[in-house]
RNA sequence: GGCGGUGUAGCUCAGUUGGCGAGAGCAUGCGGUUCAUACCCGCAGUGUCAGUGGUUCGAUUCCACUCACCGCCA
């Protein structure tokens, strides 16, 4: 049976109510990453993607900014095109839901199923939120039956819908999942949606009459069709569903979803379940990832730290970002993104490890070789570990990437890298250059030339662009890119060839600067710079230790002798003291009476000017020491109150 | 509550079907080298392999329980 040389692989299509961030950069560069691979494996690569425009939200938004929900899409679809532009990806189809062709195949699989039976009409009863307009599940429900996002109540709602039959399709469903384990990637996303498979599956409903924007239900057009039904259809209608049978035949049995975690549900329920429905076979892949949180924190548009894709390629270049989120987490696990984490990628793996061989072997046949690639003698030991290195590296690359490894693969093509380093060390070429034993030198040089060579094409699906300079300096024509795994042979080279201009290729990036740098920007962004101080962490046994209480300020003095400090008397319900305090400049013992404060009251007492303080009470500062601010507490509370 | 997962060096993690003195990268310390982007190479480390009990000649790896954290349950 001859292999089916066809690769299909999609991104979601993205909700265009949102400018473009991290987590839609991360998808589809992983995406593009995978189709670059199979290109240069021999596959005939279709990779689609593009953006979701109908809905709710969508036509809300427009509405409130005076537009036509199409102009409104219009307008923001750009920014995914520039974007995509921008990183390299390699697309070969970029579908959108508001497009003619995507309308009539919604249509054509809406009336088909109709006419099945697998879809009816019905009636759709829940809580709704008439100013929302949206509805919600019980469990979603704030108390007592409240709007979670506006807090007003919910009303019982019972609407026409229609509804697609997918109760019927759970154990077709289960039957498939459990004789192809690897369609739903990683393994506990495969067991989760087994789960939620065996625990039951209810129709759903898949129209609205509530909302205009969107495909209209052929035949009963006060019905629109619900955004998700109409959305997971664009695989289809990228792949020339239905009528292009060709391309459908060729393409879609080895269709691969790429998508965050958070939607695996409509791709390894609905989807198939609607596929199934369909006669046709659902997908043969699901890959979903995790993601990304921010410098610690999950992003949000409401921290305003959400990681603009534009700004990262902007500053550190396409490919160190492309490398930094395929190389720092196993594709399917949550990480963090921090550019401080990405600087160290930059300095160590790129600029140390890869520009660095690059940069010196090259330097070495310009100084030795007179800028072209040398003959090589008879392999000694050192030579033939390295190449067998490389070979064993190339089979390495490839199994992971089949299975979605990236983070494996790069690791072993670094490994390879770091090799090529130490063989430098190991065979010390500038010392054959001083004695003149050329044809050992040249041995040297043409190996290392080779690991380069490799590793240029193993770097290519990730670094595009550095594969295709890495070619370019070692006077290799034409794009790594382009060319196929398999034509990869150690010893290819012609020698006498000369190499290209020598450039750097990532320059090393100073801590110091791009601190200073980036405390700049962030300033300009509205953040405040770290402040620094950060103590280590505690557990919460250390902290139960500090015993903090309330008490009110009874008399405040001033220490004679001591501009700064004074003397206040405190009640803690349970018992009075002194304490000593500078805050003498921010607050007038008359702001201070009467007022509750927080103390540390286990503190050891110590004498200051003469007088025992026993405690210490807790305010904010500025980093300056200008600013003070007293802890207090923002209701009645009896005295001595604890704090924890 | 039900199901699933994770807990290994300062940090991020690898550890096939149980077995030679438990690993990698980064960070740290010391030494070497100079072709190179103050780079590279070598050496040194530290780990109660979450805890308890069990199976076994032997468990980080299998089983049970406990603790902590995480995910899914329209």
């Amino acid at each position: 049976m001859a292999e089916n040389r066809a690769f299909y692989i999609t991104t979601p299509i993205y909700y265009v109510n949102d400018v473009p961030h991290i987590g839609h950069a991360y998808t589809t560069i992983a995406a593009d990453a995978m189709a670059r691979y199979k290109r240069m494996c021999g596959y005939d690569v279709m990779f689609a993607t593009g953006t979701d425009e109908h809905g709710q939200k969508i036509q809300q938004a427009a509405s409130s900014r005076g537009l036509s929900p199409q102009k409104l899409v219009d307008s923001v679809v750009v920014n995914f095109k520039k974007l995509w532009e921008r990183l390299f990806i390699t697309n070969t189809d970029f579908i959108r839901t508001t497009e003619e062709r995507h309308i009539r195949v919604v249509q054509w699989i809406f009336s088909r199923l109709l006419e099945k039976g697998d879809i009816y009409l019905g009636s759709y009863e829940g809580w709704y939120c008439v100013p929302c307009e949206t509805y919600f599940t019980e469990s979603q429900a704030a108390e007592g039956m409240k709007c979670p996002d506006c807090g007003r109540p919910l009303e019982k709602m019972t609407e026409e819908s229609y509804f697609f039959r997918m109760s019927g399709y759970q154990e077709p469903l289960l039957d498939y999942y459990e004789k192809n384990p690897d369609a739903i990637m990683p393994k506990t996303r495969y067991n989760e949606v087994l789960s939620f498979i065996r625990s039951g599956l209810r129709d759903q409903s898949i129209s609205r009459t509530t909302v205009k924007w969107g495909v209209p239900v052929p035949g009963d057009e006060k019905h629109v069709i619900y955004v998700w039904f109409d959305a997971l259809i664009n695989y289809l209608t990228a792949c020339g569903f239905p009528g292009d049978d060709a391309k459908v035949g060729k393409f879609w049995p080895t269709v691969n979803h790429i998508m965050a975690k958070d939607i695996i549900r409509f791709h390894c329920i609905v989807w198939p379940a609607m596929l199934l429905a369909l006669g046709v076979n659902p997908p043969k892949r699901v890959f979903s990832h995790g993601w990304w949180t921010v410098e610690g924190d999950k992003m949000s548009k409401s921290k305003g730290n959400v990681v603009d894709p534009f700004e990262m390629a902007d500053l550190y270049g396409v490919d160190a970002f492309r490398y930094f989120l395929l190389r720092e987490i196993p594709f399917g696990s949550d990480g963090d993104f921090s550019e401080a984490a990405l600087v160290q990628r930059i300095n160590s793996d790129l600029a140390n490890d890869l520009g660095n061989l690059l940069n010196r072997t090259l330097q070495m046949v310009k100084n030795f070789t007179e800028g072209r690639i040398p003959e090589p003698g008879e392999l000694q030991d050192h030579d033939k570990s390295l190449r067998d290195l490389a070979e064993k590296t190339l089979e390495e690359y490839k199994e992971a990437m089949d299975v979605y490894a990236f983070d494996e693969a790069l690791k072993s093509a670094w490994t390879l890298i770091r090799r090529g380093n130490k063989y430098i060390d190991e065979t010390m070429p500038w010392k054959l250059g001083r004695e003149k034993n050329i044809e050992r030198l040249g041995t040297v040089l043409y190996t290392l030339q080779e690991v380069l060579r490799l590793s240029a094409l193993l770097v290519a699906p990730v670094m595009p662009e550095t594969a295709l300079r890495i070619w370019g300096q070692l006077g290799i024509e034409g794009d790594p890119s382009k060319r196929l795994f398999d034509e990869y042979a150690w010893g290819d080279r012609a020698p006498g060839t000369p190499t290209g201009e020598k450039e750097v290729l990532f320059p090393r990036i100073d801590l110091k600067e791009w601190e200073a740098e980036k405390a700049q920007r962030d300033a300009r962004k509205g953040l405040q710079p770290d402040p620094g101080e950060h103590e280590e962490e505690i557990t919460i046994d250390d902290f139960r230790k500090i015993e903090l209480r309330v008490a009110k300020i009874t008399s405040v003095e001033a220490v004679p002798k001591a501009d700064k400090l004074y003397k206040i008397h405190l009640d803690l319900g349970y018992e009075r003291r002194t304490i000593v305090s500078g805050i003498r400049e921010a607050y007038t013992p008359e702001d201070l009476e009467g007022m509750r404060i927080i103390v540390i009251c286990n503190l050891k007492p110590a004498t200051i000017r003469g007088v025992q303080s026993k405690g210490m009470l807790l305010a904010a500062e500025t980093p300056d020491g200008e600013g003070l601010a007293l802890l207090t507490v923002d209701r009645d509370i009896p005295l001595g109150a604890r704090v924890r």
